[in-house]
DNA sequence: CAATATGCGTACCGATCGGTAACATTGTCA
DNA sequence: TGACAATGTTACCGATCGGTACGCATATTG
């Protein structure tokens, strides 16, 4: 449109921007409302309604509203592990203890946050007990990944008992996700998280 | 009834033996359902069904769902008490780290059970953020009160900084807790809690 | 015996749940 | 222009949700 504008009147470029997909828009807010309230607690009407679009639109890109909560997992996953891998890529593939406490640190300080909600993995294995559940799978697959690669890293540090101390890490950082939403005034224990694993870390190099 | 028995019928004495009133029905079936599937995914028909009773019987003894759900947290938090101030007492009043130790090998091992679920309180409080939810304001209040506890025995235990260890100790629990449900194959990171608290607790008696 | 209180069940309510059928509308590209 | 894919529109479905009006039974008590 307007290949020729009239002298005065301004000219208006078309730059082609992304407009969002229904799919991509359901997808962010199913996101958003499964974090926050929770999966069982939030209805596909809130989540078409709060991305501005329709139920059909919903059903044409996930077969379920438990497939799309499996698909608001396997983003987290993936978000999760950007996040996890960078922090130790900063400090160096040669430094695993400053890089794993680095995300410590960092988890720590937001899980004092107001309205923190713990790990939507782990809060989704919590609402459905049933290992069948397409959403449970997802979180089960995913503990089990970070459970591996915390061992890898504790080997890395030259543990003498690297599964050990990496079970070890795991329940501080499950703990802390509990307990961040538990304690959101700020002080909870979460605030010991890194404290914590620097003690235990240092148990374990000190054969 | 009978009074005077005939000889040849047998004697039928009349023992008063407490016949379940249907509020006890409900509340120890919407403990087990509640328990074992989450609050949310019971519904009010399933307990009373399975409790053998009707509704209108649980709306007079409970005014809401939700309040039988914080009534069963209630009876979950006494519970939890019990047990583990009868642990400590086991040990020895003058003994608090042999007392805790007990507590967490049992809860170890309880942890790797096949159909683990957790601690009910915390898992209420992952299915409701919303603070002004009766059933979570009882998850609240307990874990405040564990957390104090916690704090409380490390500094019997002549902790240099007992609120510190209490907390490390509570972020190890809670995660026995959580990945207690997500690893059910018995062999999940639960298996570390004992010897992680062990380290700990010599961490913060060395000083 | 009659009166009353307590405990419980039958049947029902409106609202919301996840999910779908049929069709109109739009923008894109050839 | 015409075909196509994506999305919106509207209306609907059976099931289940939490919750309730009302009446029946039994036991106590005068």
């Amino acid at each position: 449109m307007a290949q020729k504008p009239l002298p005065d009147q301004p000219v208006v470029e078309t730059i082609p921007v992304a407009v969002p997909r229904a799919a991509d828009k359901i997808r962010r807010t199913a996101r958003e409302l499964f974090y926050a309230a929770g999966i069982r607690a939030v209805g596909v009407d809130e989540i078409v309604t709060k991305a501005g679009v329709t139920k059909p639109s919903l059903y044409r890109a996930f077969p379920s509203k438990d497939e799309l909560a499996a698909a608001y997992l396997r983003d987290y996953d993936a978000e999760f592990w950007q996040r996890f891998e960078a922090r130790l890529d900063t400090a160096g593939r040669d430094n695993p203890r400053a890089g794993l406490m680095d995300f410590l640190h960092n988890l720590g300080s937001r899980a004092g946050a107001p309205h923190y909600r713990g790990c939507g993995l782990s809060n989704t294995a919590v609402e459905y007990p049933d290992d069948s559940h397409p959403a449970r799978k997802v979180s089960e697959h995913h503990k089990q990944k970070l459970r591996l690669r915390l061992a890898e890293l504790a080997a890395d540090m030259g543990a003498d008992d690297p599964k050990l101390l990496g079970d070890s890490l795991m329940l501080l950082i499950e703990g802390a996700f509990v307990t961040g939403q538990l304690f959101h005034a700020g002080g909870g224990p979460a605030r010991a998280l890194a404290e914590a694993a620097e003690r235990l870390i240092d148990s374990h190099l000190k054969g």
